[in-house]
DNA sequence: GGGTAACCTTACCCCCGGGTAACATAGCGG
DNA sequence: CCGCTATGTTACCCGGGGGTAAGGTTACCC
């Protein structure tokens, strides 16, 4: 028995690790920012040490640009997923908001970085970003076919989400229904 | 002739340097977010050195403060003087939306600014941004009665808006139909 | 069982930028 | 015209945190 002192530092796959330290990184990130964020807090959030993270992801910058290209790829995976074109317009629509919303329920982080990030015209992310936002406008654009409405939709759907998450006591259908009644399709 | 180099330190009441510093601040935060602007930055755009900047604001915090606060008192006065409860909700809604688009075209950096303070729910000004919410927010319930609803019709609003100051092309009073439209009011 | 590669740590470097002390001068009141 | 205050500057301190060098240990494979 060398030292009962240390840390018990259980080894464990490389693709393991890698997804503990970006559940970390993205509780880290989407409760402080990114600047407000360091990078031994989130070592020891994930329950290793520094330079691992710069192992794995080169720097603070690449583990956040891994952190949001995967949170944007899952959102927009499900929501393609939801609102594949089959069947008539309203239902689609229903489909791709649950989808939304269930993703917000389920990665409240990832949801608060995407957003943020979607804010920060300016960044380095732009490209990904601005990607994801064509890829859901295009979606909305195959149903309303009125671009700026589909812009003024899309940040109803965002604000109304955030608004759920503190007022969890609404069902998430009716918040659907809420989005549903905006897009023009009356019950 | 003492020194030709000198960068002309000219001279300027305190209030009307003041609005100068708030201006440049305003426009560095706007465009690279608070972190990624330092007071030395600031200082040049504004054209007098950092310690001034400590001298009127105290702290790089203060600074922002006071600039965030600036922004939406204005943004407030002009919504609310706009849709002074006489008349129609219709009219009162459309003078609101005016009167904010307006503020956004004028105040780009302003706007830029206090919608990235809006969705950072933990920063210190919560206190102070959260009114300005609470106070959109109840002109808004004072004329759709539908606390949700009133959320998505303000993100809506703030999504728009973004997208407009991206594409010039449209009309203040196109725009405006828009979110008539969400409203529920046809023309 | 020994070489080797992957996993992981301790201990440090060093720059950026917030904040300040000390000093300079314009211009107004008396 | 003289000093006092408000306006302004240069030059510096120093702590936080991004990033790294060097080394240790586990486990797998032959």
């Amino acid at each position: 028995m060398p030292s009962a002192s240390t840390h018990t530092p259980r080894r464990m796959p490389r693709a393991e690790r890698e997804q503990e330290m970006l559940r970390a990184a993205g509780d880290a990130f989407a409760g402080h920012g990114f600047h407000d964020t360091s990078m031994e807090a989130i070592a020891e959030a994930a329950g290793i040490s520094k330079p691992m993270l710069y192992n794995y992801f080169g720097s603070k910058h690449g583990l956040y640009v891994a952190y949001v290209m995967r949170s944007g790829r899952l959102l927009m995976q499900s929501m393609r997923e939801a609102a594949s074109p089959d069947g008539p317009a309203p239902e689609r629509l229903h489909a791709g908001i649950l989808a939304f919303l269930t993703y917000v329920e389920e990665h409240g982080s990832g949801w608060a970085v995407l957003q943020r990030e979607m804010l920060a015209q300016g960044g380095s992310l732009a490209a990904e970003v601005s990607q994801l936002r064509e890829g859901i406008a295009s979606m909305l654009n195959s149903i309303f076919d009125d671009e700026p409405f589909a812009h003024a939709f899309t940040g109803a759907g965002e604000s109304l989400a955030g608004w759920w998450l503190a007022h969890p006591e609404h069902s998430k259908d009716q918040i659907a229904e809420v989005l549903m009644k905006i897009a023009g399709f009356r019950p």
